[in-house]
DNA sequence: GTACACATGTAACCGGTTACATGATTGC
DNA sequence: GCAATCATGTAACCGGTTACATGTGTAC
């Protein structure tokens, strides 16, 4: 088995940890809020619950096997709070900025309740370089290429460094906001 | 066999139609871009221009089976220019734009190449109308549900509103720019 | 003649999508 | 008793990831 779960799997922990819920509580949380980052289909949620189960990262609240199909509350063991722990921690990589940030926004998004304010700082500020030099390159590339790319192929190129400049803002808002 | 190919097949399509290229020439296209996107991985663009060519979408440029392992230029049919065409004129819907803009992004970054100016700037319109319905509904969410989230994950949803907005002002741009 | 870049592929795996199945509870 | 909704799951499929396999051309 694989050391790390897939992102969904990350946000199930994360929201059990803020309170026991059931698979169900799970899908109606996706199914009723607008981000709309993860699907609210059953062959995603009960799938990625399994394989936190069988990871020891999640048990059901009251033991005992369920008869049937009841409700079954769901709440993280101390293996699975340190996991997802250790997943907020890790360091922030290249990839992980070049494929798009919404990776780095979740785990943030949970960090508040979980990390002390100086775990965020760091976070926040590997990030923010992390932005600086992908940005440099893309600027490079520019420079080089944008001569030879298309009307729309050059303003697509720009719309990507647009965002990661708007990201680079933000980054430094959420600093701004932390240290208060 | 399904009707719609995935995104990487497309942007393979696309560049087969700048230029005939081998698979080796995508590969290295992907690998030297910054964008990052798409993964330079044979085992991704291998296994989708097998799925091209098995829709008739492409053909190698010279007939006639190839010995051994030698470099192939592969080029669009006449299908798979019309299936490019009608790729690049999708409807926008609500789920390209609640899932990340990144799909949409991609059509637009080969439509001045392929497609008439009208079709463009009625692209960007309708993708114009989609982003600010779907902010609508974000900053509906963020009344109500602003204060029950933890400080990070408010900065987190704050993020993706940030995020569209510039997607807003950058449709703005790119459509002041097409009509020049 | 051998090392290295060129070039194309395949196999195992993994997780999400779609669609379907099925049991339990509630309201009438 | 019956419909609707609550609640949990499974199976087939699909495409990307990772790692490996293998043949070709060139430089030395």
């Amino acid at each position: 088995m694989n050391a790390r779960d897939s992102d969904l799997g990350y946000a199930l922990l994360a929201l059990l940890q803020q309170a026991p819920r059931s698979g169900y509580d799970l899908r109606k949380l996706f199914e009723t809020n607008p981000i709309g980052h993860f699907s609210d289909s059953p062959g995603a949620i009960y799938p990625a619950l399994g394989r936190l189960r069988r990871r020891g990262w999640i048990e059901p609240l009251s033991g005992g096997a369920p008869s049937g199909r009841r409700r079954q509350a769901l709440r993280p063991t101390a293996l699975g709070r340190r996991a997802f722990r250790a997943w907020l921690q890790l360091p922030v990589e290249h990839k992980d900025v070049a494929h798009g940030l919404d990776g780095l926004v979740l785990r943030f998004a949970f960090m508040s309740e979980n990390l002390e304010r100086r775990a965020i700082v760091r976070f926040l500020d590997s990030l923010r370089e992390a932005v600086r030099a992908h940005l440099g390159n893309l600027e490079r590339f520019r420079r080089v290429e944008a001569a030879r790319l298309p009307p729309s192929g050059r303003l697509a190129f720009d719309s990507g460094v647009a965002g990661l400049r708007g990201y680079l803002r933000w980054a430094e808002r959420a600093l701004r906001e932390i240290k208060r």
